[in-house]
DNA sequence: TTGTATGCGTTATCAA
DNA sequence: TTGATAACGCATACAA
């Protein structure tokens, strides 16, 4: 019963294998594969073409076992239908296989999903990984996973490792503050669900924006979308408050868009009625009649500039040293169709 | 230099380590944690208590090594950012994870990437892969990568495997049709780039629904979106012609959406002086005013379906007879606003 | 019920 | 320049 026994279907070549077809031992081929020099000319080529004829490919597993890193980083996403995460997504994978790293993509849309990616991170010892969710859903595990593992985060939070940002409460100060330069004291904001430091900062650009221009938070004006409307039964109750705003602006332009949806089905007019603003500049917002005025943020250099920090990291020698403060990006103000000064008969 | 040598920083403890611990050997470990059974009640407690007071998790590489199975899947996509990708993806990947497998998440958006990912599958030795890109750039590749793999395609046209497709023919035809009952005669049809059987059939479906209705074919109405306008620049082509089309069918919604774009800069109403449609049925057809009359077809159940029958040819003892010819989804035709009968002056 | 020994496919160390 | 052999971390057949 020996290992050539042709009984056994293996359904791949061993590097061994290899060797018996090229009449030399499992090391050279070894060597040959890995360029390890010390192999003459005539025993190089004897080795390459047993492996290119036979496509033999040495198993990952195998050699990974050995070594002690396994170049794979773990990347964390929320729902990929939604642009923002796939422009973040694209950004970090371009780089890190690239950088020759291999990258597991994590879809997590809720906590059984977190958990099977995290175990399964944990199993394949990955290098590092970058969390682009929106939160968290096992801290325990995640704590777990960080002992080993390199990380890094975009607009996660999480505590203890660097925290990649744009400026969220500059941004949504400016497009508040370009609402009331219009002339408008009756903005909305439709918040999202969940706890997140993003949300907080962008609330806090709202409140900063009206009370430095001296007009008061209406608490009436200030809703959440919910998870199965995500903001269009908010702008609903808007309208019907007895003084219903005379501007929105949504946490994000994934809320604009269902906010859109329920002021057409409404009848309202864009901007003439009511002024509608968001935060992200997803490419579908440039759908909309009137174009949505929006916050831009980089959300495909986030991405890249993530990776590359995260395998700076990983392969530094000695432990860099985190950056104490979050790194921001800056955000730029879209000046498009969906804001004007507000309607005189209201 | 025991292996319990202090100086070793090992970053992930062993089965060895945990055996020592619990003092066991590490047969009974190993046994605990598969729950192969045969370990009494004690020796089970005794062991889940270091386990877990230590977070051991297992070398996922190590235990795959001995197996015969990866339990993992390779799933090719195209850009992502296209949520036509996005909706495919998010429905196999769903059934993958929840079946247990691992799902390498492959993005493809040239050849070099897949190239990338074609040898990182190699050397993973997946047990399977699901094609959903809109092209293959190396054929050869593939070609052996599906000597030891299982696989299936959706929409993607690769000899020799099965083969998941909607009623690409019979979409277009219908909503060609539907233009021709509005009484539209120019009507115009915008492929897209590449050379796939997808773009074939959706401009069969266009040909044949002309001849039937007694409509010839003008050359000059047919045109192909390039790479970078994406259809922007050949509706504006088509509205230079002496006589323009009164209807425009974009082979994708996708399209669709450039062409939208192009129809506004030039201050063509729709449907009042053009009517245009699509085929997808993405959700960002719903922002345009007015939405786009489009062709649905269900790529999320297209996504679950591929990775069901993926999964149970994988696991099936005997190898499975392939199905002869695709498995055609059907489609359904989406009117909304975009299509009204030609304009009388024109 | 538990422990010992072997194999999985590589790479690396050491001899030859 | 090459080849034998020992890890790597786990599962498992076999012994006890």
């Amino acid at each position: 019963m020996h290992s050539a026994d042709q009984k056994d279907k293996k359904a791949y070549l061993t590097i061994e294998d290899i060797a018996a077809l090229a009449g030399v031992s499992k090391s050279t081929v070894s060597r040959v594969l890995n360029n390890s020099g010390f192999v003459s000319d005539a025993t190089r080529k004897k080795v390459m073409r047993v492996v290119s004829s036979h496509h033999y490919v040495p198993n990952g597993f195998a050699r990974d076992l050995g070594r002690t890193t396994t170049k794979s980083i773990g990347i964390f996403v929320g729902d990929i239908s939604n642009q923002y995460f796939s422009e973040i997504l694209a950004g970090a994978e371009a780089v890190i296989s690239r950088s020759a790293y291999f990258p597991f993509i994590c879809l997590v849309s809720n906590a059984r999903r977190e958990e099977f990616y995290i175990r399964e991170m944990l199993k394949r010892r990955v290098s590092g990984v970058l969390f682009a969710s929106t939160g968290i859903y096992n801290p325990d595990m995640i704590t777990q996973l960080l002992q080993t593992t390199s990380a890094i985060s975009i607009q996660t939070d999480i505590p203890g490792i660097p925290y990649i940002d744009c400026d969220n409460l500059g941004g949504t100060y400016r497009i508040i503050q370009h609402l009331i330069s219009l002339g408008h004291e009756r903005i909305a904001f439709i918040n999202s669900f969940g706890e997140t430091s993003v949300l907080e900062h962008r609330y806090q650009g709202y409140c900063n924006a009206l009370s430095d221009h001296g007009i008061s938070l209406n608490p009436q004006y200030v809703r959440r979308a919910d998870r199965t409307s995500n903001g269009y039964q908010a702008v609903i109750d808007l309208l019907n408050l007895p003084e219903p705003p005379t501007a929105i602006h949504c946490c994000n332009d994934h809320i604009a868009m269902s906010a859109y949806q329920a002021l057409r089905s409404r009848g309202i007019s864009i901007p003439h009625q009511i002024s509608l603003t968001g935060f992200d500049a997803l490419s579908p917002t440039l759908l909309m009649e009137p174009q949505l005025t929006t916050v831009s943020q980089p959300l495909h250099k986030m991405g890249t500039t993530a990776a590359e920090m995260l395998i700076a990291k990983i392969e530094a020698s000695q432990p860099l040293p985190d950056p104490s403060s979050p790194i921001l990006f800056p955000t730029e103000i879209l000046l498009r169709g969906s804001t004007a000064p507000p309607s005189v008969i209201l």
